[in-house]
Formats: C-alpha cells, structure tokens, sequence
DNA sequence: AACTGTGCCAACCGCGCACCT
DNA sequence: GAGGTGCGCGGTTGGCACAGT
C-alpha cells in the first residue's frame, strides 16, 4: 500500500470537485434548475439539493441564490423611506443583526438591508468623521434623520395618497404601515400647537408604548423636497436640535425603540435657530439644498446651536 | 474615446451555533 | 460528551454601471 499515493489521489479527487464547482455569478439555466427542483420538492438540505438539483454549487451558494433573489416574495428596487426609517430604528435597537432586522420589512434581504446601510449610512458617518457606532452619530441619526424621514413620509403619503385626506389621516395611514411590521402600538400624532406664550411648545410626536413620548421635526418650517436620490433622503436635514429639557426624553435605554424619546423646543429658540440657519444660507453656499451632502460637518451643525 | 473614481449589489468567506450520530 | 455536518449570520470582496474628467 502505498499511503502517499493514496493520498495523492484523495488529493487530487478533491481538487476535481473543487474545480467542477461553480462560482461567480448565476446563470439563467441554473435559476430555473433551482427554481424548478425547489418548486417540485421544497427547500431544505442545501448540499443535497445542490446535487440533486445537477447543480454545481455549494448547498451555502444555492441558498444564498434562493433566499437572495429567487425567492418568489423578494421584494426588488428602492428602498421606500418608511423602510428607511424602519432600518434607523430597528439598527438603534438592535445593532447589525441584519437578519432580525430584515424580518420585519417583509421582502427584504438581511443581504438588502445590509447593503443599504454600508453604502448610504456608514457613507455619512464618514463624511461626519465620526464612527458609525459613535453616540454622536447615533444621535445624529435619531434627532436628524429619523424625524426628517418621519416628515417626508407624511409629505409624500398626503401628495400620493390622496389630496383629500388630511395630513393627520395620511399620516397614520403610514405609520399605521409601521405598525404592521412592527407589531407594536405606535400612534404618530400631527404637530400639537399648545397656545400658551412662554411655554409653547410646537410638537411632532410619534407615540410608541409611552404615552408622553414625541419628538420633533426639524422641518415644521423648512421643508424642503429632496431630489430622488437616494443619499439625499437622509442628507437634508438642516439642523440639529438636541435634547431640550423634557422630563420624558430618556437617555439611550438600550432596550426602548430610539424613537419613543422624545425631543420638544419652544417656538423662541426654534425661530432662533431658523433665523440663524438663514443668515447662514444667504452667506454659504455649502447650507444649500444642492449641496446637502456638504451638510454632514456635525461641528457645522453644532456652530448653528 | 479613454481613463478614473464612485456607488451599488450579488456572491463569497469564515465563524459560530444547532443538531445528529 | 465528542466529533461531524449543515445551516445561518455578519463581514468582505469583486465586478458592473455610470458619471466625471
């Protein structure tokens, strides 16, 4: 017996398979031969039915090509801002577990998801020069972004729904959205004016399990509609409103969904801060619409406080 | 027209967990 | 309990498309 041979033909066996298998992108033929045996006998068993559908593809390729893109309930194209906002929250919560993440955006891939985050989040925390993990950043995310996302999904469900509904109507028609996904009770209610002189309060609210808990829009008096690009969605917003005092805001608990915090400003300072943010605007450029992605200096942001 | 940079996305890789023997 | 196998997840890469120069 000859053991070195012997293992020279296992060798070279192994080489064999590793050569017959396929890799890189999927062609059409094989779709349909993985379509077809999935169809006829369900999924399951990766590796033999990678085999038993003749396809020369790891058990790990097929069910990636499968979950990924053939998968008759994969959902394809933009990802809608109410996804947006739904990927903001559900990362605040519960970090990169894209595959959790994925579960309540039906359609979507944890691959999607995925994607989606490091080509257009992580691109601004770079551009911020802050960790995508960072509180600043998060905080960025969830007293920018998230509010502005939350007003662009009114402004778009009240122009595309139907002009006649109202604003409130339109608005929880798409939180209502939300709450489906997430499973929750979430109620979104319209900006409450409370006619009172010092103390007024403009407020934008969207209500999870806490009754108190809101948070406002940095738009009530700048909207502005974005361009269709994607990067713009979460590029618009103009300025950043910390915290003001409000007994409700809870800080960073972890296991509370970010949005239930709540953000309230006074008219005074909110006028303030639009008045300031105008007298930037006529004298930058880089304060621009066109220019959004310029935004993202948060040492820009917090000078305009 | 050619080249370069950038964005995007499909696919791969490595690791860890669960299950089975 | 140990080892083997399959699967799922998160991170990374490769390549295509497009825009800008």
């Amino acid at each position: 017996m000859n053991v070195k041979g012997e293992k020279g033909e296992e060798d070279q066996e192994e080489m064999v398979m590793i050569e017959e298998l396929r890799r890189g992108p999927w062609k059409v033929e094989e779709d349909f031969a993985l379509m077809n045996y999935i169809s006829l006998h369900g999924e399951g068993r990766w590796n033999s039915l990678a085999c038993s559908a003749g396809l020369k593809r790891t058990g790990k390729s097929c069910r990636l090509r499968w979950l990924n893109y053939l998968r008759p309930d994969v959902r394809r194209g933009n990802i809608t801002l109410e996804e947006q906002l739904l990927i903001l929250e559900l990362h605040s919560r519960w970090g990169n577990r894209w595959s959790k993440i994925a579960q309540h955006l039906p359609g979507r891939t944890d691959n999607e998801i995925k994607n989606y985050w490091r080509t257009r989040v992580q691109k601004h925390a770079k551009q911020l020069k802050c960790d995508v993990n960072s509180k600043q950043f998060k905080e960025t995310m969830r007293y920018l972004w998230m509010p502005r996302l939350a007003e662009r999904i009114q402004a778009a469900s009240a122009t595309t729904i139907s002009p006649e509904i109202s604003e409130s109507t339109a608005l929880n028609y798409n939180t209502n959205n939300i709450n489906n996904i997430i499973g929750s009770p979430h109620q979104v209610t319209m900006p409450q004016e409370h006619a009172q002189a010092s103390s007024d309060t403009i407020c934008y609210s969207v209500q999870l399990d806490k009754p108190n808990s809101s948070f406002t829009s940095d738009s009530l008096n700048t909207t502005k509609t974005s361009s269709n690009s994607p990067i713009s969605d979460l590029t618009e917003c103009c300025y950043y409103h910390p915290p003001v005092t409000n007994p409700n805001y809870d800080h960073g608990n972890g296991s509370e969904l970010g949005f239930t915090e709540c953000l309230i400003i006074s008219p005074s300072s909110y006028y303030d801060q639009d008045l300031a943010f105008q007298a930037m605007e006529q004298n930058n450029q880089w304060m621009r619409g066109d220019l959004a992605d310029n935004l993202w200096n948060v040492e820009d942001i917090w000078s305009l406080q």
